[in-house]
Order: structure tokens, then C-alpha cells, then sequence
DNA sequence: CATTAAATATCGTCC
DNA sequence: GGACGATGTTTAATG
């Protein structure tokens, strides 16, 4: 089959930033950060109108390959296939090409436009906004001093005093690990230097690993059990669709 | 319009374990780990053979919202619209609907099969590999002892003998930051402690930021400018597809 | 622009 | 199955 032809629509389809969708077997090479091949294989091929190159096979949440806008993206014609060959604008330079063996079916969609704008709640934000005005869930005697409060290690996202200590209190709006009570147990050191005192420590998440834990207990960091997403309405609302959703 | 019908061919594709692509006006809502909402706008809602069902916005990298395989997801008719409705069979529960006020175009992908295997390379394990075979480029008289050696805070990549003295390597495949220098700093810190006498510690990376420089200076440890990507053949052989790019 | 932290992160691997 | 680290992470916020 001859592609030259198909390649030259492709081209246009591309240069008028069109939403492209390619059913196809193809192998891609690609080499920038890191390196990959793959074989052939029936795949989706995506191209967005802002030049973000996706190619998904029939498995899995993560593309096989991809490319981030912006990209430069042409189709070449060859003997029996053609390739599109992708390159990044902007650092970090990267480059792909796919050999396009057989089209199972092309489609473009000219004029798509998406107004929505996504809003996202239940997130570590809410629960240091939602945390800031209710204290009191998490320790009676807390008196919050500052949000963010910055240090040279990083931000502590909740400041204050507890029983005449300094206090700082991290947030995790899933499960704590080691990083999350390193990091805790970093703010306390640094507090403790800070003002030539004991200090308080907090760690609030909705659960904790052992390990975490152990950490925790070693160096006297309180642990809070905290879940946002138990908590009806946070502090930032959401625009529900209720209306449409059922009734 | 009447979806009745259109909704009853679009759970007959998605039993027959279809790859669906629906341009598609359409709102939605997410329930799961975090919650969302976005309005109505022009998407492609992809769903996999796997069950996976991603919606991708014309713009960037990301799909606006997804469900990650395996998932239960069926249409339901409305008046004037339809909804899609997707729930996640295994924990964490997650629940969507998309709401579908106007389908732009539906296509339906039998039988695509993807056998190719995606083969990665230039990525940490492949500098973890090479430099232990090559050790003298980081330092002449380093000798390793053992490669992800297990500490409590973590493995160290390499671990070995420096002058005398114990000495852990942490790589970054990547500009090294403040987290990288944090745990090299926190290795090191661990092997003086736990051999009761002063210990190396060498950063290895393709870059680094200045404020991770400072704390390498500050604790004295060494950084090493490395970048994996120079390296032509890494230790895992990439088959690469030459024979048919370009020649 | 550089840096930093969060994510509905996802994904593999090892215990 | 839980925990932990790496990712071609991407994205957003911030100095």
C-alpha cells in the first residue's frame, strides 16, 4: 500500500490541530530521558490539537509510549508503512518515531473544545484548610500560629503552640510512610534548634505504616488518625452536578 | 434523542470486551480516593478491552478523569442524554459517572491485540548496573561491597570502602534535589552511628540543584556529575529497531 | 525560569 | 497482600 497520500492528510490534519485518532499495528522507538523500543502491536495512536502524542494499547492506564506538548509531529511516507516521528520543542528534548504498519482505522475530529474546568476537593489543601478551622479534632489544646510555615527544610503545613511547646503538625491525606515521619521528625529537630526547647510533633493521616510508626514512638511525634474524605463537606465546595447525576 | 438503542449496542461492545472510542459532549463525576466534578465539554472517552475507561480533554498529558481496570461500566438511557456509569470491582472502591449529552462519534475496535513488549532502558537500574562494573569513574578507589544494601532508613545503591572508610552512593538518574541530598545525608548519618566512626558518602547525578549543593557541602559530602544517557551501551541491550528507522 | 511539593499519581518488586 | 521505591512521572504553585 501506498501511504504517500495518507501522510499528506495526516500532515494537514495535524497542521489545522486537529484531535487525531489512529487504530493501528506500529513499533516505536523513542530516546530522550531515557530510551525504549517495542515491538509491533495493535495500538491506540492519539494526537491532541496542542500536540501531546499518546499511544495506547488495549491494556493498562498508563500509555505505551507518549509525548508531552509541544511537539513538532510529521508523517513520512515509506515502502508498505510510514512513520510519524515526533520531536519536543522544549527541554527536555525528546524524540519518537512510529512505523505505522497497517491502519485499522483513522479518525479526526476538527473543533472539539472543552470549557469544563475540573474541580477537585478531598485533597491535602482541604484538609489544611478544613484542619486550620477545627483543630480541636486533632488536639484540644493546639493554637494554630501559622499555615505553611517555611523552614529550610520545607514547608510546615500547620505551626503552632500545644502545652507551651512549639508545635508543627504534617499533613498526609492518604497512608504515612517513612518519608512522611522523616519528615515530621525533620520539623521537630529543626523547631527544638530553632528555639532552644522540646517541641511538639503531629502527624495527622488517615492510617501509618509500621515502620512510620516505630519511628514515630522512638522520637515522641504524636500519631492522628484523620480521614477528609469522612467529612461531609470540606471546606472548599464542590459544585455537584446532583442536578443531572440520577436525581 | 433516544439512547435506548445506542445504549444497548454500547453494553453489548463493552461485554464483548470492545476497544471504544466516543467523542462525546459530556459532564462528569468521581467519587474515590478524592472527589471531582467538571461541566460539560467536547472529550474522547476511551474504554480498554481490560475495562480500564480513561476521558481525555484536547489539551495535555493527563486524561481528565479515569477509572483504573478492573471495573464494572455500563450505559444508561436518559432523556436527551445518557450516562455512563463505571465502578472499580476492587479496593479502593471508586465510582464515575459521565453524563453524555451529544455523541460527536462512536467507534468500536475488535480484536486488537498488543504483544509487543516495551523494552526501557537509560533508567536507574541501568546506572545501578553500570557503575558497579565501573566503579572507577565515579572514584578510583572506591571498592563496593554490596549494591542495595538494606538499612532502616532505606537501601543504599552502593556500599562500600573509600579511603578506609564506609561509604554509601545514592544515584539520581535526574538533577538531584533536596529530597536525594536529604537521604544520602541521612545515610551517612546511619553509617557513622552504626559503625562508631566517620563514613563517605558520594551523590551521584546528572545535575544538582543549589540548595541540595549546599547541604552536600555543609555535611561534606561528595557530588559526582554523572549523566547515563552518554553512556552508549548500558548494561541491559536495548533491541533497538534500527533496521527500520531510516536505515 | 528554577524549585518544590502533590497526585484519584501508576507500576514493579520484594518481603 | 502490604510496603517501599522509581518514574521518560506530570502538574501546579511559588519565589
Amino acid at each position: 500500500m501506498d501511504y504517500a497520500s495518507f501522510c499528506g492528510e495526516l500532515n494537514e490534519d495535524i497542521q489545522e490541530r486537529k484531535f487525531l485518532v489512529l487504530a493501528a499495528k506500529c513499533s516505536i522507538e523513542y530516546w530522550g530521558r531515557s530510551r525504549s523500543v517495542i515491538g509491533a502491536g495493535d495500538r491506540l495512536i492519539i494526537y491532541k490539537p496542542d500536540s501531546t502524542l499518546l499511544i495506547h494499547s488495549p491494556e493498562g492506564f498508563k500509555p505505551t509510549n507518549w509525548m508531552s506538548s509541544p511537539t513538532d509531529t510529521i508523517a513520512e511516507a515509506g515502502e508498505g508503512f510510514f512513520t510519524l516521528h515526533s520531536q519536543r520543542t522544549k527541554s527536555p528534548y525528546e524524540e519518537m518515531k512510529i512505523r505505522v504498519e497497517h491502519v485499522h482505522d483513522y479518525k479526526c475530529y476538527c473543533g472539539m473544545r472543552d470549557g469544563g474546568k475540573l474541580e477537585l476537593t478531598h485533597t491535602e489543601r482541604d484538609m489544611q484548610d478544613y484542619l486550620a478551622e477545627n483543630m480541636h479534632l486533632i488536639s484540644k489544646d493546639f493554637r494554630l500560629k501559622a499555615r505553611e510555615y517555611r523552614t529550610p527544610l520545607g514547608f510546615i503545613d500547620l505551626y503552632g503552640k500545644l502545652n507551651g511547646k512549639y508545635c508543627a503538625v504534617e499533613l498526609k491525606v492518604e497512608r504515612a510512610g517513612l518519608p512522611a515521619a522523616l519528615q515530621i521528625k525533620r520539623y521537630k529537630e529543626w523547631l527544638e534548634e530553632h528555639v532552644k526547647a522540646d517541641a511538639e510533633a503531629i502527624l495527622v493521616a488517615t492510617s501509618i505504616t509500621p515502620n512510620a510508626k516505630k519511628l514515630l514512638e522512638k522520637n515522641r511525634i504524636h500519631f492522628k488518625k484523620f480521614d477528609i474524605k469522612t467529612i461531609k463537606r470540606p471546606s472548599k465546595r464542590l459544585n455537584t452536578l446532583d442536578k443531572w447525576i440520577d436525581g
